[in-house]
DNA sequence: ACTATCACG
DNA sequence: ACGTACGTGATAGTC
């Protein structure tokens, strides 16, 4: 087969509208809309990526895409008006593609769809694969064998992109591409302005389409429709009809040829592009031209690094730095080895000395006693050491540092990374060289772009030259990037945040880590043994009732056979093929055993797979555990746990959670369990006020049947289980953002009935109802939430003209703030908690965090004190109008502590 | 690399 | 009319 060549074909109005509407209002400092062609680029440059074209053109209607269709407007008379903040955005997209020398396509008395429909079916021709990228459906017509209809779909905040062949439309619509139009033609389009035949909608029209093939042959036999209404609206509006399907049509015939040359899809980085971007501020799209344009920026900085002649020449530099001098350093760390360390004093100076391991030492990634005594890093360690005793340090990723510095406090440390992630909890990482662009303004390289695949031990021996600079970079970035980033955080109120709470837990986290929790391997592996006995007897049970062998595990196979195989009534769901999730397989279990032995089988596969067999693949040398508690994954201020997650470990199950009493204390010691109970409806009882709830609260007894009682009217004792499980569910409901739609869903109930039960829970806890609203309103009007100790999360979704995604913004308003309240604060009592241990000189450890549960491996001896410690801090961790409680439980393992 | 599923709070 | 609960991470299968 001779390699095809490929062309990308954008939709220009089209693509630009639904950026627009899109992304969330963006201007830069002149106050010049920017979100419409910020979104356009989005897309672009994503599909460029996917797609990685020969050729690439975008297509513009010469006037605005409101003129389009003038048959029709001149039938109807009105002209929709596009909004001036997308009106300014279309010339300066124009610009923008320009600049980046990406062929334009308009002609005047075309419009934008005839252009592509012919640009596509010519390409085809000519053997060339076509990729076509448009928000308007409309295009499905032109959908081929080559070529590709591609819809980008904004879906909970990400950009997502459907695509169409013809057996895609097929299978959407039930029509062919070619029947599309005719379907259009019926159904109508008021956002293109087709208007279609009255009482016909999209199920008619599907209808129609699929007994008669197209238009004329629906119209040859239109006495045989069965429904008068249709019949007879068809027979009135014939010409109507026929417009529609004009309209609808999309000419592939125009005169229009593509300039291939012109059109090769390269070189789009100019200078004269990067100053656009410049002055529209997207700071991080200008990453994209670092190739060619970071060069220039970079000689400037270069000329303050220094690479030290030799080790005494460098620790003279550091011991020269003067106490209380704000220094940025970048120790170059690998499987917690010292690689190199730069250091950037109040100078703007960076100095950099690399350390080489000797080839016999390779540290285990599991050794407790992390600070070697090998060779000439001893020296460096020791001045860095001295260094973090009397200066301020700045640096990227703190956490994975404290091995070299003094851990007796964090006042004198801020980390960059921690600060970005306060200012912008959404993103999903935080690189330097990210932090560089979008805080400092300027670029330096990525460790990607430096390194390639190949991590710090490799490239310092293959390119120290690059080593250098890279570490110099990270050096220079963390010393600038720590004034930027306190002042900005010092605006947005959460500087109090950042030095007080996130520093310090940043230190607690990596002793957590450090610590590790014990398990034992043999019992685990023994555990994993015994499950899979029975998973085999499920298997062959499963294959029998089946009558076929398959894949279990695969959603695709096991769909297939469940509901097409077998029969089995009540499939669908999801565009990929039949949903097997175990809310759809719960429903079909009584009445097929089989469903039941799958359920069996998924939840048994889970335990092994994930836990059992998952699990014993983290056990050190040591016999423990050490995950990573990851300080700057969530948007509401939780903490996450990876390598393994320790924070979803089987609890609900009893099966599931025999698993805890693998997990046990070191010799001497027994683990002490405490969590909150309810923190988050205490916490939502404080912030709304509501004196009903926080009245229930003083009552300590059970919420959920307080709430009961109170919202169906019955006395407390005369509660039932089913009133007190309504109840609970309306209380998480509530926490969760409620919507009766949701809470239905959870209680298999209609949403008639769950409406009246969230009615009449607003209507017992008025203020609670006063305080979501406002939450959504104040977020609305400044764009975020802030909990009670003035963390934020932006919530963009909030600003969205889509109906799907500023509900979800709704939600995320009443929820975050809520989520995020109660994150502070066992995050207070997480630092209290190990102050005092160790200001008490215990032996006892702060091991695990869940959310909103703590354990302590605790010393036999010292039970009593931690029991005090623990209790008195998590309690008085924050002051409520109600009580913080916990529950308090010791044990031999996880299991019996819980 | 993405999707579906399911474990936790 | 739209189509959903909030926040995470790991695994297996599929592309």
């Amino acid at each position: 087969m001779s390699e095809s060549r490929k062309l990308v074909l954008i939709d220009g109005h089209s693509i630009l509208n639904r950026a627009f509407y899109g992304v969330p209002e963006l201007t830069n400092a002149q106050g010049f809309h920017t979100n419409a062609i910020y979104g356009f680029l989005n897309i672009m440059f994503k599909i460029l990526e996917e797609e990685k074209p020969d050729y690439l053109a975008v297509a513009f209607d010469v006037h605005a895409p409101t003129f389009r269709h003038e048959m029709y407007e001149a039938y109807k008379g009105t002209r929709k008006a596009m909004p001036e903040e997308l009106r300014e955005q279309v010339p300066v997209m124009k610009d923008v593609l320009k600049a980046m020398h990406v062929v334009i396509m308009e002609q005047a008395g075309l419009e934008a769809d005839d252009i592509l429909g012919t640009l596509a079916k010519k390409a085809e021709a000519a053997g060339i694969e076509v990729a076509l990228v448009s928000g308007d459906r409309d295009l499905l017509q032109i959908s081929d064998t080559h070529i590709k209809i591609r819809i980008p779909k904004t879906k909970m905040g990400r950009t997502e992109i459907e695509d169409y062949y013809p057996e895609d439309v097929v299978k959407t619509y039930q029509v062919t591409p070619a029947q599309f139009i005719d379907l259009k033609a019926l159904m109508g389009d008021t956002a293109d302005n087709i208007p279609g035949v009255p009482k016909v909608g999209q199920k008619t029209a599907t209808e129609l389409m699929v007994q008669y093939g197209s238009l004329e042959s629906i119209y040859k036999h239109v006495e045989e429709i069965t429904k008068k209404s249709i019949r007879e609206s068809l027979k009135e509006n014939r010409e109507l009809a026929d417009l529609s399907k004009t309209l609808a049509t999309i000419r592939t015939d125009c005169a229009v040829e593509l300039d291939y040359e012109a059109a090769k899809a390269e070189g789009y980085f100019t200078p004269e592009a990067y100053q656009l971007f410049k002055q529209l501020e997207f700071k991080n799209m200008l990453s994209r031209f670092e190739k060619d344009a970071a060069a220039e920026k970079n000689e400037e900085i270069l000329s303050h690094f220094h690479k030290a002649e030799d080790e005494k020449s460098f620790l003279d530099k550091l011991r020269k730095v003067k106490a209380g001098e704000r220094v940025g350093v970048y120790p170059a760390i690998e499987k917690k080895n010292l690689l190199g360390l730069a250091v950037c004093a109040d100078d703007g100076e960076v100095w950099f000395y690399p350390i080489s391991l000797p080839e016999n030492r390779q540290l285990s990634l599991f050794e407790t006693d992390s600070v070697s005594d090998d060779g000439d890093a001893e020296g460096i360690k020791y001045e860095l050491s001295e260094l973090s005793g009397r200066c301020r340090i700045s640096t990227f990723d703190i956490k994975k540092q404290y091995d070299f510095l003094k851990q007796d406090s964090t006042e004198r440390y801020f980390d960059i990374l921690i600060g970005a992630y306060l200012l912008n909890p959404l993103k999903s990482d935080y690189d330097l060289e990210t932090i560089a662009s979008e805080h400092l303004g300027f670029m330096i390289p990525g460790k990607a772009e430096v390194f390639g695949k190949a991590g710090f031990t490799q490239a310092a021996k293959e390119n120290p030259d690059k080593f250098f600079e890279y570490c110099c970079c990270g050096a220079y970035v963390a010393w600038k990037a720590s004034d930027v980033l306190e002042n900005k955080l010092r605006e947005a109120g959460m500087l109090d945040l950042m030095l007080n709470m996130e520093m310090p837990l940043s230190l607690v986290l990596f002793d957590m880590e450090k610590e590790g929790v014990r398990v034992r391997r043999d019992e685990l592996k023994a555990y994993g043994d015994a499950l899979v006995e029975r998973i085999r007897e499920l298997e062959h049970s499963i294959h029998t009732q089946a009558g076929v062998e398959f894949n279990i595990n695969s959603p695709k196979q096991l769909g297939e056979v469940l509901f097409e195989t077998m029969h089995i009534p009540g499939g669908k769901k999801t565009k990929t093929g039949y949903s097997t999730a175990a809310d759809v397989l719960e429903k079909l279990s009584e009445e097929y055993p089989i469903v039941k032995d799958i359920l069996e089988y998924r939840g048994l596969t889970k335990l092994k797979s994930t836990y059992a067999d998952g699990l014993a693949g983290y056990i050190g040398e040591d016999e423990r555990i050490h995950t990573n508690f990851n300080q700057t994954i969530t948007a509401t201020g939780r903490i996450s746990s990876t390598e393994p997650n320790l924070q979803n470990i089987p609890m609900r199950m009893e099966l599931g959670r025999r698993i805890r009493k693998v997990f046990v204390p070191g010799e001497g010691c027994e683990f002490m369990d405490a969590d909150y109970s309810q923190i988050e409806l205490r916490v939502l009882a404080h912030m709304s006020g509501d004196e009903q709830l926080i009245d229930a609260y003083r009552m300590d007894q059970d919420i959920h049947r307080i709430t009961a009682s109170k919202v169906f009217h019955t006395p407390f004792e005369e509660v039932t289980d089913l009133q007190r499980r309504n109840a609970k569910a309306v209380n998480f409901g509530i926490v969760y953002g409620i919507s009766s739609f949701g809470l239905s869903q959870d209680l298999s109930i209609s949403r008639k009935e769950a409406a009246e039960y969230i009615e009449q829970y607003f209507t017992t806890y008025p203020k609670v109802k006063e305080f979501l609203d406002k939450l959504v309103s104040d977020a609305k009007e400044k764009g975020y939430i802030t909990t009670m100790f003035g963390r934020r999360r932006p919530i963009p979704e909030l600003a969205s003209s889509n109906f799907m995604q500023r509900s979800f913004g709704e939600r995320v308003a009443m929820n975050s703030p809520i989520q995020g309240t109660a994150a502070d604060i066992i995050k207070i009592a997480m630092i209290r908690v190990w102050k005092a241990l160790k200001e008490a000189g215990l032996k006892s450890k702060l091991i695990l965090q869940v959310h909103d549960e703590l354990v302590i491996e605790t010393r036999m001896e010292e039970e009593d004190q931690v029991r005090r410690i623990l209790t008195e801090n998590m309690k008085s961790a924050a002051d409520l109008a109600v009580t913080l409680e916990i529950d308090l439980h010791t044990g031999q393992n996880w299991y019996e502590a819980k």
